[in-house]
This record gives structure tokens, sequence and C-alpha cells, in this order.
DNA sequence: TATTGTTATACTCTATAACTATA
DNA sequence: TATAGTTATAGAGTATAACAATA
């Protein structure tokens, strides 16, 4: 434990680090990185909330209360699906559309700076080498139809 | 976000999936990640609740939580403070002892199986360009007396 | 009968507040 | 007065279950 680096804290570390950063850069725009996920999905203004729940990861009921924030900012709104009427697609709205690519860009200038805190060579090789650890197959991938249990039933 | 590599994703990728691997390996011995890591600061026999809470980043009302498990699985017990009768010095039993090490080798595997799906070279830079971005005054460093709340008022 | 989205609700996790006993 | 630990409780987040409308 001493010797070897400590993965868990490693990646710990450096995903709380970006969490962190990326939520005050958006919190700067009153956005949560959930909600500007999904108004980037919403911006393409033909995604339905359940696909938009899919590519985000997320529960459906969680889908809704995201959506609720966002029309209620008046960032996005719910419409009627052309050939289901079950489903709603969800589009944005200028305002929304605007702020999406204003937060957009502040989160590529952070991840530009945080990067641009090392040297070329070792960029490129960390990208690489997370991509490789995280990448279907790879020894960080956890297959979606076994995943780690969300709530977990053990205590402490 | 299409041609720069997402650093919210790659890190919370590695991040989901080491915790996962560690949440998966560990709950084979019936333990937590955070019981773990307890047990380990626990096994010195020299520090108290409170030490060992601020050492492993826990509110008091966790490690009170997290002590209890422990406890009643018989891994560690409370003993009382030599000089200061309000604290705890928390010790391990020697089945806590002896579990810790089982755990921490299993933890050591997979460590290695993780950086071993790597080649040498990849290896050590990932790990040393970590290292530099989370140190202290790194992009990703999140100083303790400004952290991101862990309880937002944000919704949504 | 199956599916989309909604509502209501329950559960987990974690922290705040109030308390006891010491210092 | 301040601190170590405990208890009770509340807040935030997220999921499960039941439901309405539609396929």
């Amino acid at each position: 434990m001493d010797l070897e680096p400590d993965l868990g804290l490693l990646f710990g570390a450096a995903h709380e680090g970006i969490q962190a950063r990326l939520a005050r850069a958006l919190g700067d725009l009153d956005l949560t990185a959930r909600q500007y996920c999904v108004l980037g999905k919403a911006d393409s203004g033909t995604l339905t909330q359940g696909q938009i729940a899919e590519a985000a990861l997320l529960d459906k009921t969680t889908m809704v209360v995201t959506l609720d924030a966002l029309q209620t900012a008046g960032l996005a709104r719910r419409e009627p699906h052309p050939n289901d009427r079950r489903a709603r697609v969800v589009v944005t709205t200028a305002e929304g559309s605007r702020l999406f690519e204003k937060a957009a860009a502040v989160v590529r200038g952070l991840y530009d700076e945080v990067l641009g805190a090392l040297p070329a060579a070792q960029r490129d090789v960390l990208v690489e080498a997370l991509t490789s650890l995280i990448a279907t197959g790879g020894p960080l991938d956890v297959p979606a139809d076994d995943p780690r249990p969300r709530r977990s039933s053990r205590r402490g």
C-alpha cells in the first residue's frame, strides 16, 4: 500500500477534483453538471426523454426532475413526439442553446487548463492509458448488465 | 467535446470502474471500502475515532456507524484512551487484523491487475501524471477549506 | 400486453443539532 | 468554555411501484 500507488485514491481524487471544478464553473452559469449533460443531448432536438435518459445513464424518474428544472429555467421544452403520442421530444429553447454553447466553451477551457498543466507527452499517454483501461473488456470496464449496486444494502 | 477528450467522463469511468472492482473484491470478504480503510488505520492501535475520521475524511457521525459495524463484526474494538477519558482508541481484533492483511493483499492484486493491463511505460506516466494533477496546487487539487459542497442545494 | 412519462414514496447516505461526559 | 463521542433527525439524491395515456 505504501510502495504501490493507490489507484483508488488516485482515480478518486482526480474524479473529485474535476467534478468540483466542473461544478463550480457550471454553477457560475446556474447549471449542474447533469443539467449541462441533458441540455447538450437535447440540443439536437430529436431525442425523447427516455433516449436522453439512456444516453446520460439516468433513471427516467431522475430525468423528469432534471427536465422540470431545465423547463422552469426556460432552457428546454417538452414537445409532443410526431409519431408516438406517449413520448415527448426534448428541445432546447434559444436561451438554452445559447447557454449550452457558453457552458461547452467553459468546459473545454477547463479541460484545456487541466491537461495544459502536463507536458504534451504525458498528456497524450494519460488520455490513451485511461481510455484503454475503461474500454469495453478493459480491467475497469463495468458491464451494464452486472453493475455495482447504486444503492448498497451493506451498512457502515 | 468530440475532438477533445472528455476528462469528466474519463476520470468518472476510471473511478467508477476501480470502485466497482474494489467493492466486489472487498465484498467477498464482507467489507466495504470504507470499513477496509478504517480498519487499516485502526491497525496501528494508537489512533482515536476522531483521528481516524480526519485521516479518512469522514464525518465523526459517519465514523460512529462505521465503527459500530466493525465492532459488531468483531473486527475492531473501542478502548479507553490512556490520557483522555473522553476519547476512544480504536484497535483491531486479531480477526480484524488478519482480515485486513487478507484484504490488503486482494487490493494489491487488483491494482497490479489493472496496471498490468498497460505497457510499463504508460503505467508509470499514468501514475505520474495523475499524481501531479491532484498534488497540492495542481489543477485538480480541491482545497479542504473551500470544498465542493457534499450536499448541494441546487436541484435537478 | 407492453411502453412513455408522471407521481408518490421509500431507502440510502451523509451531515447538522442537541446531548453527555469529560477537559 | 471547549472537545470526544453519541444519538436523533433532517436533507439530498436516487430508485421502486403504481398509475394514466397510448402503442
